[in-house]
DNA sequence: TATGCAATACCCGACATCGGGTAATTGTAC
DNA sequence: GTACAATTACCCGATGTCGGGTATTGCATA
C-alpha cells in the first residue's frame, strides 16, 4: 500500500489555499501536510515536516517565493517545487528554471491544468504551463536566455538584486534579507544602473517593474 | 420545496473561481449558475440568467469590477452583489457601499468567513469584512457616506498630478509642466499620500504604477 | 456671512537613491 | 601565476521624497 503525496500549500490568500485544498482533496492519493502564508513561515514548517510537493505563490509578504524556493532546493534539493503567479510571465518562468524549481502555474489556467500539472511533477516531469494550458517541459541551458538580463550581462548577484527592487523593497530591507552591508547593495545598485544606462532617480525601481 | 440559490461567479483567475466552485458547492444549497473572467462577458450573461447572487473580483480586464457592479446594481437592483479583493482597503469598501453593493471579502481570510458572508447576504445582511474576520455591517447614512467619501476621494488636481507621477517624473519636472511652484507639488503629494494612506518612500510611484 | 475645501506657496528634518570614489577577497580563465 | 570579473564593504556630496508644520487666496454652499 501506497503512502499518501504530502503536499505544503504556501500563498498569502487564505481563500485561495482553501480554494485549493479544497480541489486538491478531490484526488485522495494527495494529503495536505501544512499551509503557510509566507515564505518564512514556510521555511519554519520544514523543520517538522518533510513534503514531496510544495506549491507557493511567488509575491508573498515577508519572504517571497523565489527567495523561499532558492532556500528549498539547497537545503531539501529532494522536496519538489511549483511556483504559481497570478500572470504568465517568461522572465519569472526561466528565474525558477534557474534556481531548479520543477514547475510553474499560472492563475489564469483551470484546476484541471493544475491537478494535470502537480501528477506530471509527482512523476519527475517538470512542467512549465504557459498561457492556454500549453506546457513547456523543456529546461533550457543557463547561457540561451535570450533576456534583456542577459543582453547586459547582469550577474546572478545583481539579478537577484534587481527582482528585490521590483518587489518594492529598499536598499536597507534587501540587506537584511541577503545579510549583506547596506553598503553591498548601494554598490550593487550602482553597478546595475551603469550596465543599463539608467541615471534618473530611482529608475532602477521603474526598470524592474517594466521590465521582470 | 424550496429553489437553490444562483450563484455566479467573476474573476480572471479561472483557478481561483475553481477553487470557489469547490467550496461553494460543499452546500448543496447554493448552485453555481456561471463562470466568468471579466466584466463585459459578466453583464452579456445576465441577459439570460438572473441569479440571486453575484460574487466578483474588482480587479479584472476588460471591464473591472466597480464599473460592472455599478451597471448592476442600476439595471437589476434585486441581485445581491459581493465584492472580492485582494487586501481590504477602506477607501474600496466605501466606494462598494455608496453603489449599493451588498458586501465586500479580502481574500486574505478564509473559507469559513468567506461562507458565512455569502450566507449572511442572502438573508439581506450587508457584509463588509475586515481585516481578521471582523464584520462591520453598519452601512452609513448617503450623505455621511459622501463626507466620508469625499475625505478619500482625490480631488481633479491630485488626480492629474498621480498620473504625471506615474510617468516616472520628480516633483520638480510636475512643477514645470503645470507652471507651479516644486512646493506645491510637494504639498499636494503629501495630501494625496494622506488620503491613500501611504508611508514608504516612494510609494506614490509605486501606488500610481500599481493602480491606475 | 461663515465654514470648509481646493489650490497655491514656503520651511525644516529625516531618509532613500544615485554618482563619484577606494579597497579587499574570492574564483576562474588564459 | 597573473589578469579579470564578481562580490563584498565603506565614504562623500547631490538630489528626491515624506512628514511635520504655516499661510494665503478663491469658490461653493449651508
Amino acid at each position: 500500500m501506497k503512502n499518501k503525496t504530502q503536499i505544503i500549500l504556501a500563498d498569502d490568500h487564505q481563500l485561495m489555499c482553501d480554494g485549493l485544498i479544497c480541489i486538491i482533496q478531490e484526488n485522495p492519493q494527495y494529503e495536505i501536510a501544512a499551509v503557510v502564508n509566507n515564505g518564512r513561515e514556510l521555511l519554519q514548517k520544514l523543520n517538522g515536516t518533510t513534503p514531496d510537493l510544495i506549491i507557493f505563490d511567488l509575491s508573498m509578504p515577508i519572504m517571497n517565493g523565489i527567495e523561499a524556493a532558492e532556500r528549498i532546493k539547497k537545503d531539501y534539493p529532494q522536496i519538489k517545487l511549483i511556483g504559481m503567479s497570478m500572470y504568465f510571465e517568461e522572465t519569472i518562468q526561466n528565474k525558477l528554471k534557474a534556481i531548479g524549481v520543477n514547475g510553474f502555474f499560472p492563475k489564469l489556467e483551470d484546476s484541471e491544468v493544475f491537478l494535470d500539472c502537480i501528477q506530471r511533477v509527482i512523476n519527475n516531469e517538470n512542467v512549465f504551463v504557459r498561457p492556454n494550458g500549453a506546457i513547456d517541459n523543456d529546461i533550457p541551458k543557463l547561457n540561451i536566455t535570450d533576456n534583456k538580463l542577459e543582453k547586459y550581462k547582469l550577474s546572478k548577484r545583481e539579478i537577484e538584486i534587481l527582482f528585490q527592487i521590483k518587489e518594492g523593497k529598499t536598499s536597507k530591507q534587501i540587506a537584511e534579507s541577503l545579510n549583506l552591508s547596506y553598503f553591498t547593495i548601494e554598490t550593487h545598485r550602482k553597478r546595475i544602473s551603469k550596465k543599463l544606462h539608467i541615471k534618473e532617480h530611482n529608475g532602477l525601481f521603474k526598470y524592474a517593474i517594466e521590465n521582470l
